[in-house]
DNA sequence: CGGATGGTTCAACTATATTCGAACCATGAG
DNA sequence: CTCATGGTTCGAATATAGTTGAACCATCCG
């Protein structure tokens, strides 16, 4: 039961809230770029385009694919926004099922200030 | 400064408190074996022999590994105790640099009791 | 309808992790 | 000392993860 989010988030898939695994969680989160892209994402939720890497010379591929580990993971939502996407974290559903987890990680996880606009 | 800890743990390395890497530890506990193995020692000290592993067919060189990974990220400590060690939690260490992260990641992990001796 | 822009996916390659048996080392028991 | 026990380390094999350019797809703009 419960396969993916049961409410339309756009095209691609997302686990349900009942469906995050922890170890899945630790480990989207157990890589640097990974977990600066989650501290951007506190503030709220942020365009793709908007959401830039610690190194710039990153290939486009390769920031998709940071992504999608963090999104299968459940960690943060990606939904289709204008000709771009929108990134947002889950704190509501990792909260929910891991309490206290994502603050403890974000309060140890060196602070990214966003970019103003 | 300050490479490894101050005080002799035994012969092998244990990264001192102020070198453990957040990043480092999350991806320590990102595996499902590690995790439990955190989780037994959560009451306490545990022999080595006596510390096991859901599946038991895995080779003696692939625990050592796994305990390996766990104390290199500072999750563990591994001391000589007889012909055999000792392991147990570094959770002064963790919770001085990560508050909060162990008890909400043992809240949420599987729980695992302790083989009665 | 065309571009142009922003992202995803694919296939291939590289890098890193996991797993194992064998060899080795240390301790305690006899 | 000698042996058995309990663990670590090493090297090789396998598996998984990261990275990339090219191809592709969708949306907006003109």
């Amino acid at each position: 039961m419960s396969q993916d989010i049961p409410f339309p988030i756009g095209d691609l898939p997302h686990p349900a809230r009942e469906d995050l695994v922890l170890a899945q969680v630790l480990f989207a989160l157990s890589d640097p770029a990974r977990l600066a892209i989650v501290a951007q994402l506190v503030a709220g939720p942020v365009d793709m385009a908007r959401c830039q890497l610690q190194d710039p010379s990153i290939a486009k591929s390769t920031k998709s694919h940071l992504m999608r580990v963090l999104r299968e993971a459940g960690v943060i939502r990606n939904e289709p926004k204008g000709r771009g996407r929108r990134l947002s974290l889950r704190r509501d559903d990792l909260d929910h099922r891991f309490p206290g987890l994502l603050d403890a990680i974000l309060a140890s996880a060196p602070a990214v200030v966003a970019e103003p606009i």
